[in-house]
DNA sequence: TGTACATCAGTGAACGCGCGTTCACTGATGTAC
DNA sequence: TGTACATCAGTGAACGCGCGTTCACTGATGTAC
């Protein structure tokens, strides 16, 4: 084969996880094998082991590349008026609903988390952690303790809202779900 | 084989019902293969086929039925006083959390169910609804919408906060996790 | 400057395994005569 | 009353397939001399 530039093997790395990363959203972690994600990078299978040593180191890689993303755009709305309104919104959007492969991968994944090695959890309660308190920055609320509980709920229920908008078959509930989802959050968030 | 008393494919019928829907909750519907369970029903897998016509019809008639007996537990709590309370804390507790391959069929399968066809979503979606319509009903509202959009929101809250407390790692902050949680259901239940 | 060699990302066939599904068969029972 | 037969829940081997993983090999490049 080619002897590539400096570089070549990061991003070759990096496509296999942002590969992986949209498969394991779109059709679950047990359901998308290694062979399908390595032939959606342009790669064949046996390449897979040059870049990770298993399954499960890719899935904890994924999740911690993910979700470290996910934190990074609402650091940008941290400076902004109206900052925690605007991303509960976008988080309970048609659209987000609508593309669970660019989406929230806790939102995606955090079922077949739970039945994951202690690594892999470890690896995403860090992560869920720097989120959380992200938005309990931008919380209302008189102490720290309370503004983690009500960045707790926010989470939960964005989280929540969002897959049972996926799940349910009546586009008209699955609508009401996003809406109401979105109003109890910005309360939560505004006032106590 | 031996010729069974009446009613006994009934009986074999539900016992691998009740079998799927633990192992469905435990291990996820793709992880969870039809020999395993059929073992665990005491039967070798061939006889899977008397009784159902593909893993598919399996999950949407485990989703039917788990969904049914838990609409059945809160229907109970009806007419007790404080009844909805009660509900909230027994789903935000470390039991439930423990012990998912017998409780909530909605927080273990949920994002699993939005990948499922049309059909398994429909009887989701309906015996959703109906639980919905329990929570509604003890709700404390000024109109029917705004009770809907409260139980929704309790909903989803549950839901996500026990996913959430399942997946991190971090005893202490799962544990917070279920108590925000409950305490914001309640508020939600209760006041405006 | 030209030649020999080491490097290493990627290839592609193969491994054992478990998946969902099919099917010829079993054998205790109830029924027909 | 005794015998022949139909029923059907369940058996267990086999089907093709895709899984995660391994491995001998490839071949364009950079480096050593």
């Amino acid at each position: 084969m080619v002897r590539y530039e400096k570089g070549h093997k990061d991003e070759t790395r990096q496509r296999i996880l942002d590969v992986a990363a949209r498969q394991f959203r779109e059709r679950g972690v047990s359901a998308a094998g290694l062979a399908g994600i390595m032939a959606d990078a342009g790669l064949t299978n046996g390449a897979f082991y040059v870049h990770f040593d298993s399954k499960e180191q890719l899935v904890r890689q994924v999740l911690d590349d993910a979700l470290a993303r996910r934190e990074q755009v609402w650091r940008k709305l941290e400076d902004e008026e109206g900052g925690l309104s605007t991303m509960i919104g976008d988080y309970l959007s048609a659209r987000h609903r609508d593309d669970p492969g660019r989406g929230c991968p806790t939102a995606a994944m955090v079922a077949e988390v739970a039945r994951e090695p202690a690594a892999t959890r470890a690896t995403f309660t860090g992560r869920v952690k720097a989120i959380i308190a992200r938005i309990a920055a931008r919380v209302k609320g008189p102490s720290a303790e309370q503004r983690e509980a009500d960045a707790l709920v926010i989470y939960a229920l964005m989280v929540g809202a969002l897959q049972l908008s996926r799940a349910v078959d009546d586009i008209k509930l699955s609508d009401r779900i996003l809406q109401s989802g979105a109003a109890a959050a910005r309360r939560l968030a505004g006032e106590r």
